[in-house]
DNA sequence: CATGAATGAGCCTTCATTCAT
DNA sequence: CATGAATGAAGGCTCATTCAT
């Protein structure tokens, strides 16, 4: 296990203080400099646990990997058992809790959000480790509920408006905390984020199994 | 003061170089030196005409924020008399080629999204200019569909979901070109995307008028 | 003439400075903070008006180049009339002034030096600009005096020859100020080397022409 | 103090690598880091063996010294009974082994060179302990070959002029490998070289001897 | 004997800004 | 109106060195 990473407390507390920072600010706004300020560390003491930024950067992603996997389990609680529906709302809460929760598991979380949207030269290794077998899961899901005549595209993007919605709720904070001061879209909230957002997708990738009766009455024209 | 207007042909320069590259790259990431160098003006110019920076920056929203409310016009092209599925189409369509058409109407949009997810200091004026006024156009499409008796909170996050959609297919462009590089969702796609946003939406809000029946095949457990 | 380098105090400063800095530590040991600090300039001046580290060295380079092929014209004083042993003198007394002679126009001389020792990224621009036109003038004046019939090989061993031996005058004087304190090989004594450089040379290039009756006494065992 | 000769896996290894890498880089471009590293040892190892970069480079200098004095005996294999030309040529020959052969012990002629270009604080000692005691066997030479009644300083030019021609058939690599690149002044051409230096050498010092008839036609002017 | 860990000084570069004309 | 010139602060990085075990 730790056969790796010689402990260290300077070590740790850089860790600590990069996935602060890190998920704060993301990569390129955080600094070395406030970095090792916060850890009490000297800057060099980078160049040496960690051969420079970069290095840092990817120990620190791979860390809070490991620990957000451990708190959430990369099967997200699914089990083979669900029904397809019941699958999607695992996903979606697991999602959530991934990218909304607060506190140390969460900076993964934060750190991905970063990359999703100002990605640096890490994003192709978390595209490739986190985000497609997350991504694989979720198409398998919908694909599952569409029923299998069903185009690939449509299952794209399908896939996409869930992942889209769960990002907002976690980014769109900023906006809402100006829009509607006493609206709050937290870690508290998952459950209720959970059921809206599960809810709205479902019916919507119903539709067109229900198309027949129905679809007459919204897009007739 | 009155720096709104004089016109020069450095100024314009500037003003269209900076619209490219905030638009592009973001506040923070941009720099005045590339503004200056693309625009093929002096650095100090962007003292002269805009103070600094972030006087550039306001003055670059402003100016853009303009051309777009003459391209898009404010209301988005609702017009009263239509139904509120409709509305809400429209809505979606709009908000689609603001944020995802390219040229420089588009910049506006590209320098929105740069605001949503990482705001700077500017964000605050963009919320109540821009941000609220449109938000609220939505809300108002989507009380209208699901109904009246329908709680605030409920609407909120409904208007949130078809924005987090909306937002979610323009910026997800780098993870989308990694994980499916034959797919794309560009400008071209706008009416494909219109209607399954709007397809998904729609019915996502109806869930609870047909909950009567249909709800039990869902969460039965 | 003076159509591309706009004069500026702290960029004449500056290139001063970086003449004798550059020349007397080299390119990798001299310091922009240094060179900045007797320039009484601020350290951004350097990007401001070369860009880096690497655009200053290169100006300086150029410019004390310039100066060294004014003071000491690019045909080394040599006229066509003169016969291929006159010439070698002028060539070698040329080199000898180009490298020894102290104050500005010897610092190209210095910096020429140092890249010899240590080649620098730069040491290619050198090579093609500088050091293979002055070296070609060497071997032809050297191909002339040991005849036609001689190999190239030869021509290039014996041009080889000439330049050590200057160069080791410029570059001894570390060993000999300890070696023998009173002994000075400076700008003052370039006569006498003059002298003693032709002289070894003449006479260890005509070694052939005489070897029929000469040779014997020196090599015959 | 007795610092010198504590068997150690550690130190032998550094010293190693050190040798390896100052002869190559010379004392300022080396690093201590680059020498560990090679070496496979811990950084502060070098400060527990060697006291600091200062001690680890004297303590190869010296240990080097010695190897090269065992592989080329201190007399460079001249023997007594030899003519002056002999030695000259024994001597030139020796000299082009030292600095031009590669493996260990043609380090110290290659630390030794590096001394020359750019003397660093370890000058003086190689000065009074290597430099002097081989140059007044040159000198010793020379002054046999050019005859007694010749004054010190035409002694002394004569054997630096020796010893620039040397030094930079070795330093001048770089240069010829792109002037000629075809042409290769390696240690397989050492014989080659010997010649061509001796031969140069030798007749350069015997001008004064036959300038009787010969100077005439050279220096007419 | 040896080493992992840590340090402070210094490197080159880039930034937005402001001065003076 | 406009610009060339200059500036101070801060960025990431690397160096030889030293501490504590």
């Amino acid at each position: 296990m730790n056969d790796k990473k010689t402990t260290s407390k300077t070590r740790d507390a850089i860790m600590e203080a990069a996935g602060e920072i890190f998920a704060e600010e993301g990569y390129p706004k955080a600094t070395v400099r406030d970095i090792c300020r916060q850890a009490g560390a000297n800057i060099a003491a980078i160049n040496y646990h960690f051969g420079d930024k970069k290095g840092l950067y990817l120990a620190v992603l791979k860390h809070y990997q490991e620990i957000a996997f451990q708190t959430y389990p990369p099967n997200l609680g699914i089990e083979k058992t669900q029904s397809p529906e019941e699958k999607l709302r695992a996903f979606i809460r697991s999602f959530l809790l991934r990218i909304m929760d607060d506190g140390r598991p969460a900076w993964f979380g934060k750190l991905l959000a970063h990359e999703f949207m100002e990605p640096t030269w890490a994003f192709d290794i978390l595209v490739e480790e986190t985000i497609r077998p997350s991504f694989q899961i979720l198409t398998s899901i919908v694909a599952a509920i569409i029923g299998k005549g069903k185009k690939e595209r449509k299952v794209l993007l399908s896939s996409m408006s869930i992942v889209g919605q769960c990002l907002y709720f976690r980014h769109s904070h900023p906006v809402i905390s100006r829009l509607f001061p006493g609206e709050i879209f937290g870690c508290k909230q998952i459950d209720e984020l959970t059921d809206h957002i599960t809810g709205i997708s479902l019916h919507g990738l119903l539709q067109d199994k229900r198309a027949k009766h129905q679809q007459v009455k919204i897009c007739k024209r």
